[in-house]
DNA sequence: CAAAAAAGTGAAGGCTGATTCACTATTTTG
DNA sequence: CAAAATAGTGAATCAGCCTTCACTTTTTTG
């Protein structure tokens, strides 16, 4: 019978994952949250104190996910180059493939509570990336730069490459493998770069 | 008489520019413009036909204005490098200035409706770095790459390093300063030797 | 198996905030 | 100046949603 509980607590988490994954937090009701598991409005709550809760609990995972991946990239072999270009690609790549739940995630803001969490999480982002450009520096494959400003800049950057109106059609695979090559060449050019003529 | 209306207008588009720069658009009520504006909620609405009106209007202004001012620059005289620097940096120094205007609206979405112009705002800001990486690539400054992919990951990054929670902290001329620069040597390391290893 | 506890229901309540509207004040006009 | 038109007022209305709660159903327990 915990099974039951169990059970019902991660089909309300897929049903809120789902909903976030089309249509974005803006559309994610709780009723339709709900409805999606099978259960009604009211049983929510006896599952997730308020809205926010849940939510957040969804963002949690979804970025926790990401980051263990980030993590093992860059805390993998290679050069700092390499593994910075990995670490960008894979990001870029697996958000262009799922539906995106920690990206519209990561790229949209709703109530407060919410968005305090979606700023930690981009802060989380921001710190794997702040170590593999410490990395780089420490091996002089990287100039000094101000490490802060840019792993900023790499998150902003495929974050508007990604979610961004500017982005490019992302249908087709060709189109898709284009635009990864393009943000990460990007990035680790910027971090190869940067300082050059600061 | 056509004065008090049109000062009416200015009022109450200028009380709502105030609220967006100190507490974004998620704290911008009806009912407090208007009171800043010293006139009752529903004097608003014989001016502008809703919230939404309203403020896409206050978004376009502080848009338009910043746009000219990057047109200038990169249109005008120096190398595609150094213009590009330039703009970029001009629009850091300007958003870390003033009260975050254009830069609150630019980040912050709310509803649907004034969403679609902050993303069409976006838009424009690509397109004006568009053009200078374009004149880049057909002078042989900057290598061939995927233009939009490049502007969009400069609009990104500089977002990113002005609002987003990674960012510094900005407290101080000098550190505004390294800012300014930090992020203008990230997105010209960037198009210069973006494609390197692509 | 009956009583107690836990889970589930979904309509009603409440909150926040935009929008309206019946009414008053001011300005224009003949 | 009186009538008509235009501005302006702000309390009431409306709408969307989260949250609660009185009640039913299911499960546990003695």
């Amino acid at each position: 019978m915990q099974q039951r509980l169990a059970a019902n607590r991660e089909r309300i988490l897929g049903a809120a994952r789902k909903l976030v994954s089309k249509g974005g937090l803006r559309e994610a009701r709780m009723g339709t949250v709900a409805t999606e598991a099978g259960l009604s409005t009211g049983a929510l709550y006896r599952y997730f104190p308020s809205k926010a809760d849940l939510f957040v609990d969804v963002l949690n995972a979804a970025v926790d996910h990401e980051i263990l991946i980030l993590d093992q990239i860059i805390e993998g072999p290679g050069s700092a180059r390499d593994r910075l270009r990995n670490a960008v690609a894979s990001f870029v790549r697996r958000a262009l493939r799922g539906p995106n739940l920690a990206y519209a995630f990561i790229a949209e803001p709703t109530e407060a509570d919410v968005d305090a969490a979606r700023m930690l999480c981009r802060k989380q982002f921001g710190e794997v990336f702040k170590r593999i450009i410490r990395t780089g520096i420490a091996n002089h494959e990287f100039p000094e730069q101000d490490v802060d400003a840019s792993a900023a800049c790499i998150v902003g950057a495929f974050t508007e490459a990604l979610v961004g109106p500017i982005a490019p059609s992302t249908r087709g695979t060709k189109n898709q493998d284009r635009l990864i090559d393009a943000v990460s060449s990007f990035c680790v050019a910027a971090v190869v770069g940067a300082g050059t003529d600061a």
